[in-house]
DNA sequence: AAAATAAGATTAAACGATTCATTCTTTCGT
DNA sequence: ACGAAAGAATGAATCGTTTAATCTTATTTT
């Protein structure tokens, strides 16, 4: 005590700390700095910080206001060196069709951007890939092994591409998908089958009789499939017989809407109203039906799917079934971090909620 | 000393070194299990695979060997925390608008799906921050550093963000911008005035002789002042009057164009020929046109600027002043990587080429 | 009053790479 | 043959945290 008191030992001992840490002060504060000033150790300031240890009430203010003055910040670089995460959800966009037709669904972007927030809230970044094939997936995450978790979004037809990342499953990768063609690896969906119930349903309540699906309509995809399942029950339940428009396997583009409605008009098939798979092919569909002179929502009410911002690029705007993308980022993240993994049976609440947007497309004047 | 020899130095090191670092065998291999496999120590290991210093040739190729027979590969957290570059590039999109009416120009995801190509060419990947405000942005990548550079997206009118960015910028943070409002930070542009002399003729060409301009007016952005500046000059140029519809500061969203052109023609301002300043706003303006009874490209023509998906949604497909999105992902990451930095002036050749691609638009038929 | 206990704070050991300063061999020039 | 220089590999420090293991004191128990 006495000898303390005489030239201020906590003084001495922060000089000597000074000395064995040479600090060539490189730019930004460390916990070293933040305990100088506020006289305690690094690994106290640590523990004050996060709330950990048994620390004293004033201590942990004066932790506090020490690093609120230097303005410090821990450096994520050193807690997840040493804590075992990276921090990094990596992001995979598959495109559809391949070579130089490829495209992706600019909806995509939107359940990017919600992964994305529903990483921020767990404190990681998102790693970005739309290039999307086999080849760079594998260099990316697999081998380098950069991400905590991968999460692959697409309805794409490219079946090496899903292959393989049935493969990362199987080996342990922390892998999960939106829109997998099965359920080959973990995925979570949005509600279709509610989805093509609530469309036809509305149809119905505008007094829409003939109401045509225009989508995929075989095994090729289990989102599409489970859309088109929603819709043929609804159906069904109203005494109505269904009518379809054949689209390519997971064709997913405007231009096969416009087609897959040609075709019908063609055929001198008659209806009232669509149901389109997607919000681009509901485009597509607009589309055809005015290039035949037919007026949306006059003679033809639309109805899509998705709730992308691409609905709103329509003219006239476009009723949707809309995906809650916010939850879709939720749960991507939840199924891939917390806990609950591995389960195999997947519960009804692992889908995501949809509702109806009721825009120009659809709204009888 | 004596002892380490008597039973062969090379092994004992090497069950020393085993004792000393307790491994755990977490999961995956490090840089020391391959100097153990390889019989080197472990710094001559970092810097066999590195090609870094003296290293015999028989030496670096058991490296190899053993690195490739554990599947070695350097841990991304450890360089990073000891201070080198990690191959990422930090993509961040600025949201237009504010609170909930922000949205995102989607053409922004084409830039950044440039940008990755580009990144993936160097060997590098692409962290996304779609979030983009300056409060994430500042914990993201300026307190915490984990990205090599930056790349800022956006038109945004959010001057406290591009602030922030400049600033950033003049603290010697690797930061280049894409659309930046002024010339405050290093940016790389389209070919804007070009642009705007290319709509004009094209539409000169059709005959159209009333082209009015849709897009912000005010010196709020330099982009849009300056494919205005190209419209102005070749309306002069051809002896004509410019006609003008102003739009929000930096508005860029379908509305706006809607707005506008609904405002030129409440004030009975005739015009034959749309020329807008964004293929959001170019879409906005084929609403408010057909709204009218006018029909593009019968009564008027439509050309837009940007060249991303969104044209490809609109009905009639819209005609546009693509920019070479490629080039702009090459241009951004030379101006980050390549050198030629910190230069102030900008020659010619720093600016993305555009081209003109006719759609239905403003095809006379 | 001595010993046991608990609270508060400190030391030091990881985490896994890079890299500078050494050490140990060899080879070469004079 | 001896010192110098080059070549090849090693040791140890470092980056900035977390956390288990200690070490002080102060307080309570017997």
């Amino acid at each position: 005590m006495g000898a303390i008191a005489a030239d201020g030992g906590r003084g001495c001992a922060d000089s000597r700390r000074r000395e064995v840490r040479s600090r060539p002060r490189n730019n930004r504060p460390t916990s070293w700095d933040v305990a100088e000033v506020a006289g305690v150790s690094q690994s106290t300031v640590s523990r004050a910080l996060r709330g950990d240890g048994a620390i004293s009430n004033e201590t942990r203010e004066r932790v506090a206001s020490a690093a609120l003055q230097l303005g410090y910040r821990p450096d994520v670089r050193a807690i997840r060196l040493r804590g075992g995460m990276v921090g990094y959800v990596a992001v995979v966009l598959l495109y559809a069709g391949s070579g130089s037709r490829r495209s992706l669904n600019p909806f995509y972007f939107d359940i990017a951007s919600a992964v994305e927030a529903a990483a921020a809230r767990r404190g990681m970044s998102v790693l970005l890939s739309m290039q999307g094939d086999a080849a760079s997936l594998r260099s990316d995450f697999e081998s380098r092994r950069e991400a905590d978790g991968v999460v692959v979004i697409g309805t794409a037809a490219n079946t090496a591409a899903w292959d393989h990342f049935a493969r990362a499953g199987g080996q342990g990768s922390n892998i999960v998908a939106w829109g997998a063609p099965d359920d080959s690896l973990p995925c979570v969906r949005a509600d279709n089958v509610a989805a093509g119930r609530l469309a036809v349903d509305h149809l119905l309540g505008e007094g829409r009789r003939a109401i045509a699906f225009v989508g995929p309509g075989w095994q090729s995809h289990l989102s599409f499939a489970q859309r088109r399942h929603g819709y043929l029950a609804a159906m069904a339940g109203a005494g109505l017989a269904p009518v379809e428009a054949g689209v390519a396997p997971c064709g997913d583009r405007v231009r096969e809407g416009e087609e897959a409605v040609a075709e019908l008009l063609a055929c001198g098939v008659s209806f009232d109203a669509v149901f389109a798979a997607t919000d681009a092919l509901a485009a597509g569909a607009m589309r055809g039906l005015a290039r035949a002179g037919l007026s949306v929502p006059t003679h033809v009410s639309v109805v899509g799917f998705d709730g992308g911002q691409g609905a709103q690029m329509c003219d006239p705007l476009l009723t949707t079934v809309a995906q809650d993308v916010v939850a879709a980022g939720e749960m991507l993240l939840a199924t891939l971090f917390d806990g609950e993994r591995k389960e195999g049976v997947r519960g009804a609440d692992d889908v995501v909620p949809v509702h109806l947007v009721v825009r120009e497309s659809s709204a009888l004047r």
